[in-house]
DNA sequence: CCGGCACTGTCAACCGATTGCCTCGCTGCC
DNA sequence: GGCAGCGAGGCAATCGGTTGACAGTGCCGG
């Protein structure tokens, strides 16, 4: 039906609306308020104070007295106002989750694992992405605030002072990146990354290559450092390929000077540009793993799907999301001494390597 | 460290909490309260009502105080407190997104699309997850309500007197499903299907099959519905195949059902499906395309990075986001007349699909 | 018979912002 | 000189729920 009929409607609310009751004016489309607790306790006749004590406190009002006000409350449909609470106890029960880039699927499982421990605990989900930029991050997480308990922040890009600064109006969490006096939850990329290394020398691999991500980044600088003393250490020679973005785009741009380091393996700093990187092969006709062995890192969606497919680190993202949800919501909550577990990564050995060429 | 520290603290805060001012209890943890309007009425020695006036309603306060007021509001840090308006106004500048599944890829672009509008028009998006299931969907929906100005709901799976219900409280709207009476953003599945058939046609198919969704999905019977026609208008002959999970095993398990049927090509009711489906060919060795065409739909993430790369259906799923948003926008601030978009899909010939076997 | 206590329920203040209505003072015009 | 008109700002009610203080009732033991 067109608008014809749309329009009729909008007649019609305006009628309703010069009846004599001014709080008509908010019953736009017509919508019924929502019932208050003052609504339930006129129908059971008691007070409203009584009400809320019956629906929260459990013992503190007459059995019977409750009982007549849950069936009203039921009846009439009644659901609490959170805002009205909340500007009372200041706790809104919700909580801010902050991602740099939406369209990383890095971030898919953290976000899973943050969203099912929130609801557990009967938080709700407030969601944002900052675009990769510290500036929309910093005002995001700003213009939150107010209305949430605490935030959690995955790949912080800001300065410690910011975050600490942040950290002073309402908890904060900050999830694959540590920050000094700040509750963070970082997988332990130290175990996945030894093992590729161990791995890919295994396999007789002598030299291998770094494909970096934005240098800005704590993670990539902190696997380049752990991955650049186990290869020493293990007598392997180690270059740092500079990054580009860190999407599949930035994996592809980077082949022709992998390929003119001499490397005969690469660990790329995640799996979007390992992707990228396997497609470029493709393309170009670069044998993988014949000429070329590749390890990602993450083992997001679609590491599997590839051809040949990824090996890659898991570093089990939807258990960090879920960790540090835990770890917030103990800050929320004011508990002390949650201690957020060990999460240690893994190679996950795939297609994407083998011997080195002779 | 157990708790006997903690206890520690808690005297400690109890000392504190010993000076006279009551507001203390509320500053856990060393927080500072935020700054109210009243904060800064009592700074720049005018009334709330005037900062209020001053902050909201530019001209009408003297220029010079309320450029005092700024001034003191933001050397306090003064941040509106979204719950005392919204308590009072009724709107919240929240709204809603609530997906039944947040592992799909489909829903990954929908989420973005509607971020991207959200955050645009000023409204702080609220995530939640149905896990498939309708009660939770209800539930859900009925308890953000109270906190938002509106719900988007994706591909929901509640009936149709549920949503009307839920929609008799806050404005409601649906994507990927039409639902009579309700507003609601659904792509056009007709021309990129048509388009399907016809390029299965030209290669020279005549029996086709469908893999199918589950059959409690409208965008399934929508789908079978389609390709049934438009094959027999073709002559060609069509057969659904009874559907599993709509996930990657899904389409796995019904390899030999399809290979049974004698069918040259299918098309499969998602992508998630016709990349099990891809996998199970390669693990079975049957030859995709040589032996059988496989067209997806909704190219999602990783539809491009399978081997081969899956023929699919784009049904612009990152716009649909977008649409639904704007469309729920327009419900809540009562805008009468916003069309969605035409949404059209169209079909993106890759490596899965080539000439029938003779 | 009375003090004390447990049990139920009410009162009223409060959270922070908004807004209709009012007041005060000044200007300008008849 | 008187009064309308206007600009600037204050007062107080309001949104819905929570909570400390308190009142009334009934019951008990001493």
């Amino acid at each position: 039906m067109p608008y014809g009929l749309g329009n009729g409607h909008a007649v019609t609310v305006r009628i309703q609306m010069s009846d004599d009751n001014p709080a008509a004016v908010h019953r736009i489309g017509n919508r019924k308020p929502a019932a208050t607790i003052y609504d339930v306790a006129e129908v059971v006749g008691v007070s409203p104070s009584t009400v809320s004590r019956a629906l929260n406190k459990p013992g503190r009002i007459n059995a019977k007295t409750e009982e007549r006000i849950r069936h009203a409350a039921e009846a009439l449909g009644y659901r609490l106002n959170p805002m009205a609470r909340a500007l009372l106890t200041g706790k809104t029960a919700m909580v801010a989750l902050l991602v740099s880039d939406i369209t990383n699927p890095v971030f898919y499982d953290i976000v899973r694992g943050a969203e099912n421990v929130a609801t557990e605990a009967g938080y709700t989900l407030v969601f944002a992405e900052s675009h990769q930029r510290s500036d929309i991050e910093f005002a995001t997480v700003e213009r939150l605030q107010p209305s949430v308990d605490g935030v959690l922040v995955v790949a912080s890009l800001l300065d410690e002072d910011q975050i600490a600064q942040l950290s002073e109006t309402k908890p904060i969490v900050i999830a694959l990146r540590p920050v000094e006096g700040i509750p963070h939850v970082v997988p332990n990329s130290e175990t996945g990354l030894v093992q590729a290394v161990d791995h890919l020398q295994e396999l007789g691999h002598r030299s291998i290559g770094y494909l970096s991500g934005p240098t800005t980044f704590w993670a990539n600088r902190h696997r380049w450092n752990i991955l650049f003393e186990h290869a020493v250490a293990k007598g392997m020679s180690i270059v740092e390929i500079p990054p580009d973005d860190p999407v599949p785009n930035g994996g592809a741009t980077r082949l022709r000077r992998i390929l003119a380091s001499g490397v005969t393996a690469v660990v790329v700093y995640n799996d979007l540009m390992a992707i990228g990187l396997i497609s470029e092969c493709k393309r170009e006709g670069v044998d993988v793993p014949g000429r070329l062995s590749i390890v990602g890192f993450d083992d997001v969606y679609g590491a599997n799907l590839i051809s040949p497919s990824l090996t890659t680190i898991d570093s089990s993202l939807g258990k960090v999301g879920g960790a540090a949800m835990w770890c917030l919501l103990a800050e929320v909550d004011g508990t002390t001494g949650y201690e957020p577990p060990e999460l240690p990564t893994r190679l996950i050995v795939r297609e994407s390597t083998a011997s080195a060429p002779s």
